[in-house]
DNA sequence: AATGAATGAGTATTCATTCAT
DNA sequence: CATGAATGAATACTCATTCAT
């Protein structure tokens, strides 16, 4: 009955894995809808389906834990979709340019995710959530670093590179949340030629 | 009246423009070491020197019009330090750069400002205070297409370029909050060469 | 049936009788350790080993009947022991220095049932909880009274001294609870002589 | 106009001493009235008068430090009214029995705040309100040691004598709130002539 | 007998805002 | 201008109790 819950994560039975799953769900709605600090337990029961602020301190010991989980869930969905796409290009231009588009698409995809996700790292500060964050980027630089070696990139800061890219995409997150009609297509094919221009060893072919 | 503002600013003659700009300054001081959330009334009195959060009541309307009021000023510094020195250049190019490095002077001379001010457009939504971002981000784009007209820089979509522009910049803001001993020098030289590389009109044939 | 109640008391035979002994005893646990207002059910059922504070709510109607059952418990352990000790001494001088001996020796042993019992009383009150209380001081008065008849003990109110008697006793079982260090047989030495010297028939004219 | 606030401290005027004596004395009333755990912002502010626990709140930082006041406040008055009585007797034996009957007038007269102390002290474990109680028995320990000094006492364990007689007061105090009839002048005498009995060096006259 | 989910009332505390002085 | 008191709603969180399984 709780083997395959991993399947079951979007439906509407009651397990524990399931009621999770909707609070962390019904958190996101919250935040994109009100914005981080009117996001409170009440208006996330409200979303949930649930009848009192009770259920969540039930299922979560702390806002800070579900707000913890909101971002772990963001993160492993992210990884796991950008990643996949990143590790199928051979070469480390290939795997930028994929990592631009997968990151564009995923936000097209999931831009509430996101948008809750900044939301939360800008807001919850001091606590753990910013080191994800932090992993992400040394995941960028090492990319970066690896171009560099095999002589596809010039030579520069990829740390410095790692977090303008990072913040780059973030900005497209952001208008998402605020300008409806943006075209993430366009955004993804600009990033992806503005980067590949501004990290692509000088004398590689475009 | 407006002239002599700045040195009016420390003074203890509390006519009500040092009133509003004291109550300012506190706000942004309570935001950079509280968040956004936490930076009650009672903490922005505490670091204005008021002995009640009646005073804050009675200069401005609302909590909305302080934050208005703190995004405005900073804008303001902003736009009057960096346009200086963007205007001083003659080329596309160099404006660009005059740009880049500019802004990040201003980060690193008004950190907590900006801090503050990302802050506040990110949480406060919904009303005015995002236009002042989107007309800056327009100021940017007009110099993309200015340099683009005069054939400095290649065909790449304006807004877009301006709006990852202005979010790396960004970024570099959030890590002067949360990493301390970043080197703001570095990440404007490399900022400014990224950009460079990523809007010229190609050299070389690709 | 309970004759061999405190080697059940440690077994894992759930039986009704056993189930209710060790939440009366993880109740007693958490007032000790958390105080009264802090003895929740959830605490309690951590404490038995319970994962779910249902149970609790299976066994005992009420918090006020679990509290009552400990109180009861208490009761019937300490009149147990120190009632045995009692009766074995032939003179009423005797029997008051065997009670206050045998009630120190009961703090001693039992300090955390004496600590949570006097929270109860003192917590718990308009029900019947302090009855039991009520009429151990009746035993002691009557204790009193005896040795006034037989002419060993001075004139004095038996009900107040027995009140006084009872109070002081429970001062030394507040003390353990506090001062780790406290000299259970010095206490019992001093109380011993102190009600003896107030309560013995004069040997001199005084 | 706040020069002659402690005469004003009882009356309906809105000082802030005024208010927040008004406070502690609604609390006195809820812990008495309900028990300490009952004791609720909410009964406060209805006993107070306050339309809501915020301003409970407003002047006390904490339910900590709105108890600790309680604590602080039926201390002092304690210490006024109990130790003019005792300082105006002029051997210890009369200092002994002076403390007894003041004591005794004290909790006729306060027996509120004597109960509310109580429950305050066995309750609010850990942190500072305890100590004060601490202090009292050492200053009771004092006057027994110099009793002994000056040859009008016996040789007894002074500190044990002192929580002795410390806590069979407390049981009058606790008698009074259980038992509405007690007569707490009978106990006076009663309790003065135990403690002199138990005490005073064995060739004295009574 | 036992579990875990659910409920709904209750907890202290914080908040922006108002108002009399 | 400025204060301090007051309000009332909102906050996260805890609780005893109930109930389906």
């Amino acid at each position: 009955m709780r083997a395959n819950f991993s399947s079951a994560e979007q439906s509407r039975s009651f397990t524990e894995q399931g009621r999770r799953a909707q609070i962390v769900a019904a958190a996101i709605e919250a935040i994109v809808e009100l914005g981080y600090p009117r996001a409170s337990f009440g208006q996330i029961a409200k979303r949930a389906g649930l009848s009192s602020t009770g259920m969540i301190s039930y299922h979560f010991k702390n806002k800070a834990e579900l707000m913890r989980q909101v971002v772990a869930d963001v993160y492993r969905t992210a990884e796991e979709l950008v990643g996949a796409r990143v590790v199928a290009a051979d070469t480390a231009r290939g795997q930028l340019r994929a990592f631009i588009e997968a990151s564009a698409d995923f936000y097209r995809t999931h831009h509430p995710q996101l948008r809750a996700l900044t939301e939360i790292l800008i807001n919850e500060r001091g606590g753990d959530p910013v080191l994800p964050h932090r992993h992400e980027i040394e995941g960028l630089a090492e990319l970066f670093r690896a171009g560099q070696r095999a002589g596809e990139f010039r030579d520069f800061d990829p740390h410095v590179m790692a977090v303008t890219l990072r913040h780059a995409l973030d900005g497209v997150a952001l208008r998402l949340g605020t300008e409806a009609d943006t075209d993430t297509d366009l955004y993804a094919r600009e990033l992806a030629t503005t980067f590949d221009l501004a990290t692509r060893a000088s004398q590689e072919k475009s």
